[in-house]
RNA sequence: GCGGAGUUGGUGAAGUGGUUAACACACUGGUUUGUGGCACCAGCAUGCGUGGGUUCGAUUCCCACACUCCGCCCCA
């Protein structure tokens, strides 16, 4: 037998039908917040990635998926949707549109070559948004508040946003080097990896998991010490925003994150429920003002966040949140004679066209199984076909629910059914989103 | 890349070096030749992750590999 390749997913049947709700919900929210859809190619250069998303970050050195084009140019299936997004909107010149700032989401997969595990895939889902062409710190708060709304609409409660501010070039660099400092007389008390983060990645020793109790970290220098007036001052202005928007949020100055190209804000969400796993980081992201520039474009001011599509849906899951699914057809046909059957391939059709999800049996079986299929697929009508009443154009029609049965005449069908079909609407806020109000 | 656990049908699973791999759910058919969802009866893995090896004989023992899960690193 094949298989699937090693952390790959097939999502099919009721958990496909999540996904499209929950992607369907991203959708709704990203148009309300007036952002434009975009979808990048699953290669790129290997290049991009190199200086987009940088060299010291592990995702580029040893977890992409390159490979050699039969031209023998050098690609990469993209680990993240940032770097695509920025050089699309250099090559296509989106900083030239009147409109702006950019506003752009996508939902796509990437792909990193990692050793899979609960939470970690080597083909994952995320969806993010990038807003390009401003520093205001309000996009800031927007960003952020954005994450945390969609995961809100989707009923998550058990969530954490924690935010920290790396500060603009120069605030980064001092402190890089008061860490450099600090942790070099002090290294023979950190952990292996720590020693080569010394070099290569210094802020990745502040969240070090196996070192983050011991007494060099609890004075090793905060980010927020080395920060200039001028980030200072921005970094305040994002927290009153979030405060204005009633975004919770917490300062953790551990908060540094992985990928190079960060600066000022930087934030992670975390799903606190009990039993996630290891991987408990559902969404992230950051400031980033000087990729635009890195990868030659003119110098444009941007941030960004991105989420784990399946990371969400396992947060959905622990926290028990009951996704609607429609899993009901409006009428089920059942027959037995040939005549009957025809007659129920001409309604299918009919039916169909007129907007209803209707179905019948395809396998021949005996009337008993035919009911039982019709309540499998739950539907809400059933009519036997009966050569007896198609002789008086007429069919005889059952609601499912009250257990009635009506005579109704074939031209009156359609009517009837639009009638009797209309769906009760709850009026609470949230009914399009799955809301677990009672009707 | 490193460490650990696991892999029996559509599903949940029991089990053994030897002629028929329990049990339950689901499914299919019948009792009931056109109104079901109940009940009863019957059927339903020539195979126990894949490939080798040991053996008269392996699902069971050994080895390798694959995949899943847990943890590290890292990240979403």
């Amino acid at each position: 037998m094949i298989t699937k390749p090693k952390g790959t997913k097939d999502i099919y049947g009721i958990e496909a039908k999540k996904w499209q709700y929950v992607s369907k919900v991203i959708d709704e929210v990203m148009e309300k917040y007036n952002y434009d859809f975009i979808r990048t190619p699953v290669f790129e250069s290997s290049e991009l990635f190199h200086r987009g998303v940088g060299q010291t970050t592990d995702i580029v050195t040893k977890e992409t998926y390159d490979f050699t084009d039969r031209g023998g140019r050098n690609m990469t299936l993209r680990p993240e949707g940032t770097a695509g997004v920025v050089r699309s909107y250099i090559e296509n010149k989106m900083y030239g549109n009147d409109n702006k700032p950019t506003k752009l989401y996508y939902n796509m997969p990437m792909y990193r070559y990692e050793r899979p595990q609960k939470g970690r895939l080597r083909e994952l889902t995320q969806f993010g948004m990038e807003i390009l062409g401003t520093d205001d710190p309000m996009s800031d708060a927007e960003i952020i508040s954005l994450a945390v709304n969609i995961y809100k609409i989707l009923g998550l409660k058990q969530i954490k946003v924690n935010i920290n501010s790396l500060g603009d070039e120069i605030s980064r660099n001092n402190y890089r080097n008061a860490l450099i400092k600090y942790f070099r007389p002090h290294i023979n008390e950190l952990c292996e990896d720590c020693h080569e983060r010394l070099e290569k990645n210094p802020l990745r020793i502040i969240d070090c998991k196996v070192d983050k109790d011991k007494e060099v970290m609890k004075m090793a220098p905060k980010t927020i010490d080395y920060l200039n007036e001028e980030s200072k001052q921005r970094f305040e202005k994002v927290k009153e925003y979030l405060e204005v928007m009633g975004i919770d949020y917490a300062v953790d100055p551990t908060v540094v994150r992985g990928l190079d190209y960060y600066n000022h804000t930087v934030f992670e969400i975390e799903a606190k429920v009990e039993g996630f796993g290891a991987q408990n980081v559902i969404g992230g992201g950051g400031r980033y003002n000087y990729m635009v520039e890195q990868l030659e474009g003119p110098k444009t001011a941007a941030i960004g966040f991105a989420s784990g599509f399946d990371r969400l849906m396992l947060a959905l899951e622990k926290e028990n949140i009951d996704i609607l699914v429609n899993n009901s057809v409006d009428l089920f046909l059942l027959y037995v004679s040939e005549d009957e059957k025809k007659y129920a391939a001409y309604l299918l059709n009919d039916l169909r066209m007129h907007g209803f999800i209707v179905e019948t049996d395809y396998l021949n079986r005996n009337l008993k199984s035919q009911f039982k299929q019709a309540d499998r697929l739950n539907s809400k009508f059933t009519i036997v076909l009966n050569d007896n009443d198609l002789k008086n154009n007429e069919v005889k029609i059952k609601n499912n629910a009250t257990k009635e049965v009506e005579m109704v005449s074939l031209d009156a069908l359609i009517y009837y059914l639009d009638e009797n079909l209309t769906e009760e609407v709850c009026d609470c806020n949230l009914h399009d989103h799955g809301c677990n109000c009672e009707k």
